[in-house]
DNA sequence: CATGAATGAGGGTTCATTCAT
DNA sequence: CATGAATGAACCCTCATTCAT
């Protein structure tokens, strides 16, 4: 059919494109350690362009700045992130398992890829900052709890801070130390208590089977589990 | 005569100290400044060698590294802060109302000086890190609770934990966008929720009169009340 | 066709290699001319940079410390001054005989370019140091001439230190003052002297006419000989 | 007497004269391990001034320059040596005696003194140039040889630099590596033959016992024997 | 004279960015 | 689009030297 003729036509630039796609990859993966090591704030442009094999004026054919870099591998790694756990917990009606059972999720899937708790955990509360996908399901899941009468907060809002905070403290103890197996749901619980959540309650949300997390064969956290996670060499 | 020998003995060395120690100071104002507009992790040394009216060589003779100017500015707000928050809740005997009212102080403190504000929103994890005197205090007044019966968490850490990452968050807010009045109370609050307090008593202990917190007249808080907060000029 | 191809793919990455190698060459040019001027062990990077024509930046594409530019400086110089000697005396047979004129053609070579004078007298014991392809031929020489029993010296090793001595200090010497035509000569028997070679054979060995010490056309020793070689300004 | 009391009177400014070439000492004492252990050619003034134990305003109350201070090193380490060495040699009365004397004598108290090694050996030609008094008898002697017809050789500049030329790399050998105990009547040797001397008078004159070279107590070379000569820490 | 804080010139080094090929 | 040489701004750091005390 015509069909074929237009695709024969096409074949250059979309194989092009592939390749182009394909270096955009390597140097979002390459600056994925690379923040990791170094948090963010910090060149990586010279580390990247040495480990993805890229030259550098390749390199400005993709991304201007260090901070453009940035807020594509965040972008990538929200969206894998989001993904994975919306996939995981898609199927809860609860407000408040669904809440849970996400937060025990993200927990999990971060102490899961020392890479990408590292990377995190340097990002710091910029991550918080940037309206990220992951957190864009959490308020709604709040009010429909709160409506529900299961949790009594007034504010919503300052509720949603602790939570944050709680997962941002919970990321950087998971990034620079050893944790137990169970941190996740201790973090988690702890969490609940402060939405006024019962305690016999909160233990039972909690001790529920996590459902499996399932992590897309070619993404960056496929990718991000086979590196090492350096600490920053001291200096 | 001998007197008038020894104290010409003992002027000299005198005078160079007092105008070292003023140098010193000087730098760690402008440092401060500097810091809460850019962050940390930014290489502030050329702004604060112009504004603290100092050669580059000078600069070099108090501090070597943008590292080195961090910690010195760090330590001196710890302490001040310290000193501060202590002399309000010296006196308070009861473990639960030393928290609360301790962090509810550090709170309204942080609030009512903006260039503390955002330096430490800027300092982030970090501060939390390096072991200041401001948390000394505290895993002493938890465990004495938890011991008391007044709360209940069987894990210690994990409350310090949630503890610290609410502060953090609640100090990037205040920095970052107009808070309540009664902010800090209502975090403090969640806090206390988050321990298992039950609702009516941590309604109670964050409803009493905030005791008075003192700021030394020459101190790096006093200054900086006067200092405005620019943001971060994009880029 | 494919051959089209094949050049274009070749092409430019040789273009590149070619302008690198021409930029190289102009910094040790520089290089060379500077520390004839002010001797080795003294910053010249900044002076190469200017008369050079480079950018600072691009200094640091080649060499990174004065001690790189220094060491590049002598190779090249060292092995120019090899090809000329060798091409000279290569076909000499005698030991004896390759070792006075491969002295001599050494010490006329120096004389007969002041820049390099300069450079050699300030490099000092430094060049001798560093193993050069000047020197690798003459231990054997030396022994073959020992062991031909032309000249009597249970120690060659004290041997070629005095003959690097007295070379060394002839270099000096040529390049801080004017000196007599046959000066290599008389250098050269004094040193056949001190290897106990008997007098009368001394005067033959520095008599023959010299071998033409062939120099290559762009190489550094043939731009050398345009260079002025002004002695360090006093300062 | 008037004497006793005109020297009352004079006890202050004494006092302070003595103290002054006291810190004077101190400091070119602490210029001498520097130098041996940088070079000359390089800054040594902050470590004098931190070895010596002397602020920097009062360094600049004794010397004004790196270059002013080396000389004056040179000056005071020259001194010592040709006292030494002359009060050794003093009693020779053979020109030729004398000279290998002097040369053997020279050898041997460098070989002694790890410290002097470095300094004279990275002084190099400097050492050369600027006329020591070690150097100022040689000449006489030399030209008295000759006239006595011990030795034969025309030009008595050139024997003068395969002499010096001989002396430089023997001190540059015994600072860099371990020497034989007898290497300094080898060198010495190998220039007696260089000036024509027969092989048996040049062993003959390299045999007899080497007079007794005393050191002053107080001097620069008493105090040099306890001092360490590390090499540069290379970087 | 001694002291040591302060200075500023100079050199060293990195890196984002451009551009000819 | 890829390449990599070249650039210049910006920062880092040392040190000789001055000067008030």
């Amino acid at each position: 059919m015509s069909d074929t003729v237009s695709n024969t036509e096409d074949h250059r630039p979309r194989v092009a494109a592939q390749r182009r796609e394909r270096t955009r990859r390597r140097l979002i993966e390459s600056a994925l350690v690379a923040f990791s090591r170094h948090g963010i704030g910090v060149t990586v442009i010279p580390e990247v362009i040495a480990s993805a094999g890229v030259s550098q004026g390749s390199f400005y054919n993709y991304f201007r700045t260090n901070a453009e870099l940035l807020e594509a591998v965040g972008d990538a790694l929200n969206l894998d992130m989001f993904s994975s756990i919306e996939n995981a917990i898609g199927a809860i009606g609860d407000p408040l398992a669904r809440m849970s059972t996400g937060i025990r999720s993200y927990l999990h899937l971060v102490r899961s890829i020392p890479v990408v708790a590292q990377f995190l955990a340097g990002a710091g509360v910029a991550l918080v900052d940037k309206k990220s996908p992951v957190f864009d399901h959490f308020p709604a899941d709040l009010k429909a709890a709160v409506k529900s009468g299961r949790i009594s907060e007034a504010n919503v809002e300052v509720a949603m801070e602790l939570v944050a905070g709680a997962g941002l403290m919970a990321v950087h103890r998971i990034a620079k130390s050893k944790t137990p197996r169970d941190y996740p749901e201790r973090i988690t619980r702890a969490i609940l208590r402060s939405l006024a959540v019962p305690e016999q309650e909160a233990v039972a949300l909690t001790s529920t089977a996590l459902p499996k997390t399932a992590i897309e064969p070619e993404s960056l956290l496929e990718k991000a589990k086979d590196w090492q996670s350096l600490q920053t060499p001291s200096r």
